[in-house]
Formats: structure tokens, C-alpha cells, sequence
DNA sequence: CCCATGCTGTCATCTTATTGTCATCAATTC
DNA sequence: GAATTGATGACAATAAGATGACAGCATGGG
């Protein structure tokens, strides 16, 4: 999975550190405001997936802040999570009414408010299944991430199972190594080209007991195509 | 008719008490709480089918505990009857816009109330309130809160009743670990991915003795999935 | 009220499936 | 038949899941 973007707007230089050294460790990506305006600065650049917006902030509030995301159409998605100082329930009541969509009172433990963080971000990027697809007697389900060549089951590892996918949703095209490796791998990872041929290797080696490892076919000097011929 | 089971959020203990009196009488299962907290609780663990929410609680309060169950899909179908000390319209209109579906001012009159609730459960009444659900030769009953298999019982915790009930009435599906947090913990909970691993083993291990433990199976890279093969 | 018991969530550790890379072999191309 | 280009089998590193242990709580009896 992609590694979120996530915004600290946070005035304290020390509480800054603290999150932005624990966020980072768990592998997020993170952004950095000390107010509202340069928070809408980054906000304009890199459109965070989540927002830790401290209650109090010097010039224009954390409350206001969020209200304001609220009422722009291209942040009002964005999940707010409140930073409070104390946990007094006015404040959180206005926390909440005011658009963010949970807190975490200081002091916090980093255990916690990673744990908030994580279970926000898993609720608001609800991940797409996908419908089921055939191709002849190939079908390949997502959502139960099964696949049976005329009913028999056929058994694949994650990467040969993303591999099928995206050739059956892309038939009879040829398709580079490179391009394999951005569709299949993401464009960050750092994977020799011939790796590509190993899985398709494996792929092959699947489909093979219910002979359909023909559906892969090689395009020399091109890179590889799936075909219902 | 099984007796339906009503949460009783407030703080004050002689309230409380003499709601659960009445309503004990009444001859429904009364379930209490004293704040948003320990109402969670109780939730996860009995799932109620009325929430009668005292206004203002300690910590979180009544008005901030209705708009979290409204945003839980667990929850989001019980209805909450509001407690407010004052009539105030204000109140009242707030009341009902965070999510609760009526509203009694105290002082209130036990007959009221009583009236009240049976109105809401009846007009709530078609919900069912889960059927006997059976996957080859298991049977998970909710209201009896027994599961057998081949006729023998089968012993669980908890959590690993809600994670099978979940797995049964969700069969051949892949569900990640995060998707399981949301569905088994709720959204609110702050667990960490891995407790997931754990509870599948414990759950493994309740269907080993009757040989259906290979019914909860890995879908390594995705989840787990449940299945009839 | 206190103790026994059971349930939970977390860790640290162990196991195993999957991955990426090579070296080598086979085929095609010119 | 030399030079490319792809196929394959082996292998070590890695990542992901399974497992056992444990401490904190909650629950329910006594």
C-alpha cells in the first residue's frame, strides 16, 4: 500500500518533532505546518490523506482551521484528527462539531494516536474490490481472491495473482517489462526487468495443470501479452 | 419474543437505578453504563437493541456518544432514546439532530418512558435480530449465543463468536485485517492489526477439536476469508 | 469485598511462503 | 554460427503469518 501523506499543524516546535519522528517510523509520510497559512500552503501542494491539527494554534485556530477545510470542497474529505490540551468535554464537543473527526488529548500516547491515525486512515480509503473477471474459462474474483479455470482452482502466490489481474482487465496488449513492473510492482520499487520473466514464469507454471498456461504469450523483443487464443 | 436488551447510559446512580427498575420490570434485559466509555463497552460485548442516553455524561457526552453510534454501521441502527434534564427546544432539536430518535425530558414519568421504549422497539421490531446462521454442519445461533458443529458444541470467547458470526454471514469473502478491526472491534476501537492473527488462531483452535478449523483460512498478502471447502 | 477464572491485546519468536537475482541453457535472429 | 533475447532451476534473503507466553482487566462467585 501507497504510504499516506499525513499533516502536522502544530506550533510547538518539540510536539512537532515528537509526532513527525513517530508518524514517520511507521512508515507515513509527513508534512509539516506551524499555522494555518503555511498549513494551507502544504495543503495546496501536496493535499495530505489525513490532517493532526493541534486545538490551539498562534493566529487562526485549530477550530477555525478545520471548519475552513470543512468548507472547501477539496478538503472537506480529508480526515481532521484534533490535538487537545486538555480533555475537558466542551472542548471536545467543539472539537468534534466542528468537523474534526476524532481527537486525542495531550499528552497522548504515541501507541494511541498512531493507532487512531491507522484505524481513521483505514476507514476512509475504503479500497474498491473490484468486480469479478473472465477471460474464456479463466475467472478471477478480487473480492475472494480466488481463481478456477473451468471450476478447478488455480493456485497463485500475491504477485502472480495481481499479475493475472491485470492481464485479464488488459487483454490482447503487449506489454513491456517496464511496463509490467509499474503496473504490477509501482513505479517506486527498484526490481530488475528480468524478475519480470520469473513470474511470468510462475504464472505460466500455474496455469499449466489446467492448460492454460498458452494464454501467456511472449512477444520477443516486445515483452508479454495475454491472449484468449 | 426474545426480551430485548436496552443500554442505560447515565452517570447519576439513582437515575440509573430506577431506569433499570422500571425497565427491569418491564421485563426487558437491562445492560449500564456510566459514561461514553464503558457504553462502548457494553456494546461491543452485547449489542443492544435500545440506547437510552442520558444527555450530559462525564467525558464525552451524551449528544458526542449518539453521533459516534450513528457513524458506526454496527451501530448506526439502534435507536437511542435521548435523556435531557431541561425542555429546552434547543436541546431537544440538537438531540434529535445528533442522531437520537426521540427524546425524554426528566423529570420523566416511569409510564412514559416504558411507553416510550415499546413504542421505538416495536416500530424497530423488524430488524432481525439475527437469525440462526449455518455453514455446512456448523450452526452459529446469536440468540441463544451457541455454535455447534455436527451437533457438539463448540466453546468460544467473545470476540471469536462475533469474528465467526461475522465470517459465517460473510462466507467466501477476503476481508483484511483492518476491514476485520472495523467490522469485529469498530471503528473506534485502537487495536493493533496483529491482535487479528491472534483471534483467528484462538478461533482455529475453538473448530479444531470438531476438524473445521481449515474453514478460516489465509489469504497471505490479503487476509483471511472463510469457506465452505 | 476479594479471589479465581476467563478473556484480551501485545510481544517475541519460530516457521514458512514468497521474492528477487543469478547462472545457465534454449530459441531466434541476422 | 555468433549475438540477442527469453526460459528455467536453484538459492538466499525477506516478509508475512502462526504460535506460545504473559500481564492487565473484567466478571462472577463465594
Amino acid at each position: 500500500m501507497m504510504s499516506a501523506k499525513i499533516l502536522i499543524v502544530e506550533d510547538e516546535p518539540a510536539i512537532q518533532e515528537l509526532l513527525a519522528f513517530n508518524i514517520t517510523q511507521a512508515g507515513f509520510q509527513v508534512l509539516c505546518a506551524e499555522d494555518a497559512d503555511s498549513a494551507w500552503q502544504q495543503i495546496r501542494n501536496q493535499m495530505p490523506d489525513l490532517i493532526l491539527l493541534d486545538w490551539m494554534l498562534p493566529g487562526i485556530s485549530g477550530v477555525v482551521l478545520a471548519k475552513q477545510l470543512r468548507a472547501d470542497a477539496h478538503t472537506k474529505d480529508i480526515p481532521i484528527i484534533m490535538l487537545t490540551a486538555r480533555g475537558e468535554e466542551r472542548d471536545k464537543v467543539l472539537g468534534l462539531e466542528s468537523g474534526a473527526d476524532d481527537y486525542v488529548t495531550k499528552p497522548f500516547s504515541p501507541r494511541e494516536l498512531m493507532a487512531r491515525i491507522r484505524a481513521m486512515l483505514r476507514r476512509h480509503a475504503p479500497q474498491a474490490p473490484g468486480e469479478t473477471v473472465a477471460a474464456g474459462a479463466l475467472e478471477l474474483s478480487p473480492a475472494t481472491h480466488r481463481v478456477t479455470a473451468k471450476g478447478i482452482a488455480v493456485e497463485l502466490g500475491p504477485t502472480e495473482f495481481r499479475l493475472l489481474h491485470f492481464f485479464m482487465t488488459h487483454v490482447e496488449r503487449v506489454y513491456s517489462r517496464a511496463q509490467l513492473l509499474d503496473q504490477i510492482w509501482g513505479t517506486q520499487a527498484f526490481v530488475e526487468e528480468r524478475t519480470v520473466d520469473v513470474h511470468i514464469r510462475r504464472l505460466r507454471a500455474a496455469l499449466e495443470p489446467v492448460k492454460m498456461d498458452n494464454l501467456v504469450q511472449t512477444v520477443r523483443g516486445s515483452g508479454y501479452r495475454f491472449s484468449i487464443n
